[in-house]
DNA sequence: TTCGCTTCCTTGACTCATTCAAGAAAAGGC
DNA sequence: GCCTTTTCTTGAATGAGTCAAGGAAGCGAA
């Protein structure tokens, strides 16, 4: 219990340091939350910060994401149709795959090396800074359900 | 007024029933508010129906955009932290430049022909259907506002 | 043109993610 | 340990979008 509650507040402890904000236990668990689920929404945040302290409030939880989300400890992504997501996995550029049928959201490496698709056609003037690529799709599972009823549609079951 | 008027219900009007939908004034006007505004938010087609068919319910033109959606005759994008805003440019592979600082949306063609991006390094075993890609920057106005101000923050005025 | 079935629109209430505001509590430099 | 500043708690508010029920309109057939 212990060793495990150490483990996961030493790196969000550092990181926190790191990037010159305050050292509270909220936002270290915002952050350990944030590492064990990736691509969690903020209800989930919420959910496993109360784990560990169960008085947090969500506004607390809100205004963590917010403040790592400017420093860039973490990232907040935002598919279509898709409340507000978090993920751990920053700097690098990676995209997402998301599941049209169950949401699951997978990370994947840019296809095109460092800078995938940050060359559009004709830039209109825009001084692009990112890029950002969604695919959408069926994730594994959901491909063999609805292969396997004849459809394109999920499967309920079976 | 009136050649105006008929000019813009011709075309939604033919869209309409060769997608087997019923044709009411309310999508004709829905249709027509997507086609002179281009990237609408959803308030934006309300306000611009309503100049059609003052007495139009929110709900029409929600039940609307999301039959058009449906069919394809209107596309849904939702950049990160922006509400459901809808084109009528359909079928094209195009992708969008969001400005982050006025949040000005622009078309633009695919940059690598048909199937820009449809390659991930890896899908993980997804079926994938549709590559989204959004280009984040600074639009020509707000990239000269903040170069003149000889920073990266949006200019305020001069 | 009228009839009748089906789909669509109006009305009004509701949900829920997110934000706002004010005061209490905690972090961290001295 | 003290004091200033930042952060958290509490509680209410906002606003995009949804739900549900009954009335209205589209459109194919007669």
């Amino acid at each position: 219990m212990a060793e495990n509650k150490d483990r996961h507040e030493s790196e969000p402890t550092a990181a926190l340091r790191e990037s010159s904000l305050r050292v509270t236990k909220q936002r270290v668990a915002v952050l350990a939350a944030v590492c064990d689920h990736q691509h969690a929404d903020t209800e989930t945040v919420i959910r496993a910060v109360r784990e560990i302290l169960p008085e947090v409030s969500h506004q607390a939880v809100y205004d963590s994401l917010h403040t790592l989300t400017e420093v860039g400890l973490v990232r907040c992504i935002q598919p279509s149709g898709s409340v507000a997501r978090y993920e751990r996995r920053i700097g690098d550029n990676h995209h997402h795959l998301v599941c049209r049928s169950c949401n699951l959201i997978v990370d994947v490496d840019c296809a095109v090396g460092q800078a995938p698709c940050l060359t559009p056609s004709h830039d209109a003037g825009f001084v692009i800074e990112q890029a950002e690529v969604t695919f959408w799709g069926l994730c594994p599972d959901c491909a063999v359900s609805a292969a396997s009823s004849g459809s394109t549609e999920p499967a309920s079951a079976v």
